[in-house]
DNA sequence: CTGAAAGCGCTTACAG
DNA sequence: CTGAAAGCGCTTACAG
């Protein structure tokens, strides 16, 4: 598989090296017939700059490592959004002509392996799919001076993208009180994650400035714990008019749970959940949401770490939320 | 950021840079005395091999890049199924010690960015996620003579890993049989994906079988068609008693029709999907399927990639289904 | 506008 | 068991 090199192209069109390396990286001063002919050697031969070589003198790789770090759990990589993120990064950072690694960083085996793949310099810089609050590694390669970013909030040390979280679940618990619901309980996500406690936040405020009082339960932002804690808050409040799921595989849990038990949805009880996966417009009935504008949001951090490469350092963003009104509140 | 070098370690070591590089590298011909002080060396400097210097001399990358190949409609990357292979994939493959670049080809400027990617030498190997029958990649890339093997069938070119689509739809087909029905209709995936055509085979074959005739609408994997298809269907045969789909996608798009038009599932009308995507667990009623091992495959293309590696050409494998029986039929 | 030469940071025969 | 030297395939000042 030996595959032709600087110096063949410069034989067969009777130049020097330099000249080719010229051509091929587009230094206008080089006459235009030889040009022409280094072109056309370089087609004969079908000629591709061997990339080690290459990065080694110029110290860029022209590509990106995408961290996705996922708990132990595999809630991150598990969720639905998670493909879509993926998807949408990547095009992005292809287009501005970055290359996508893909590294899951899930155990400390992985995340020390992540460090040596960034420090060997396989990468110009790392966008990190991070939604751990404690996760460690952003400390680990901030402390290594690795331009970076990270698309939910992950850690003082690096700028990141995040939604409202706390004005989208805002949102979504004064819909319910507006439809005259009084007792809206709350079911949580997994406390170490910044935007549950975030959604907490909001659900808290809304709750509090209404005059209601506030009852919680708290799941894992997996669908099973949903419906944990919607039995739960039946039993709590028999009464309760209204339920906001942190995420809408919980709401979804939720829903299960209350007809099993009768009630009617909204009638009963409306639901609300957050986050508008693909699932929340099959559901029975279709499940009123908060959209956080996933695609933007990944858009924007690209944004930011091309931003980082150009210009240095880059302040964080968050990005509103809206609610998708559908019938299940 | 400066890292440290080989010399600057071999000068901290009082060694030479080749007595480095080979503890380094874990050569055993050193002595143990001296194999302490480099190391020590090592962890003082915090001293990281540059990457491409070694690939430079080696040619290898040990990395390996995992493209998924995008129909123009997003069909594969979209589908459920998608993040659960790559990460699959990716920790198997991080396992054996390669890193994965993930690469996004669904257009033909991209494709190219691929096949120049691969031939510049940034990876020792490509594993392909392709369900796209007319798909240029496998043979763009064969030709460039590079290690190779494909995650669905893509072309004769390529070793591949499949299910028995054909197996599946039949277990489907003779289980809706063995329910008693023999107005058994199916709806198809888009007729350019292999996976399509199989699944059309197999519903045929079981369907003749039982001398039962065929009655088919064409989907496109999508829900919406599958609702669409479903409408036709009905229209076409409304005595119609079990549906086979080609996806689970398309038979929840067909479980909506079938509500709506006032047919009892499963009792007026049986349904069965492919692939027990999540969401068929959550549809009313929760959906029987066909269930592809999915972990199983992925891991699979892995270790056929690994093989060739090792041993050169290897052969396709394709893995069996199972019905996962839930209440739509 | 073009070429000769140095050098990027490693590994690997080859001597000793 | 260890070291000096060559070389991997490029880019980039430096001359001319």
């Amino acid at each position: 598989m030996q595959r032709p090199t600087l110096d063949a192209v410069a034989a067969r069109a009777g130049v020097s090296k330099s000249t080719v390396s010229r051509v091929i990286n587009g230094v206008s001063t080089v006459a235009p017939r030889i040009r022409e002919a280094v072109l056309d050697a370089v087609g004969e031969l079908g000629y591709v700059p061997n990339a080690a070589a290459r990065n080694l003198v110029t110290r860029r790789t022209d590509a990106v490592a995408l961290v996705v770090s996922d708990p132990p759990k595999g809630l991150v990589s598990d969720d639905p959004l998670f493909a879509a993120v993926v998807r949408t990064a990547s095009r992005a950072l292809e287009a501005a002509g970055k290359q996508v690694v893909l590294m899951l960083a899930g155990s400390d085996e992985s995340r020390e392996r992540v460090e040596r793949y960034v420090v060997a310099g396989h990468v110009d810089g790392v966008m990190l799919v991070s939604l751990h609050g404690a996760d460690p590694l952003p400390y680990m390669l901030a402390r290594k001076r690795v331009p970076m970013v990270s698309f939910g909030r992950s850690s003082a040390a690096v700028p990141y993208v995040e939604n409202d979280n706390e004005g989208g679940a805002g949102l979504a618990v004064r819909h319910l009180l507006g439809l005259g619901r009084r007792r809206v309980a709350t079911i949580t996500g997994p406390m170490d994650l910044i935007a549950s406690q975030e959604r907490l936040a909001g659900y808290n405020g809304a709750v509090r400035e209404a005059g209601c009082r506030s009852m919680m339960a708290l799941g894992d932002f997996t669908r099973i714990s949903g419906a944990e804690a919607m039995d739960q808050l039946l039993q709590d409040d028999p009464q309760l008019d209204a339920v906001f799921a942190a995420n809408d595989l919980m709401a979804i849990g939720a829903l299960h749970v209350l007809r099993k038990h009768g009630r009617r949805v909204p009638d009963d009880v409306a639901v609300v959940g957050f986050d508008d996966i693909e699932a929340a417009q099959y559901t029975a009935p279709p499940l009123t949401t908060v959209r956080s504008p996933m695609d933007a949001q990944a858009l924007a951090t690209v944004e930011l770490l091309l931003d980082l490469f150009e210009e240095g350092a880059q302040e964080s963003v968050v990005m509103p939320c809206d609610l998708v009104i559908r019938e299940s509140a």
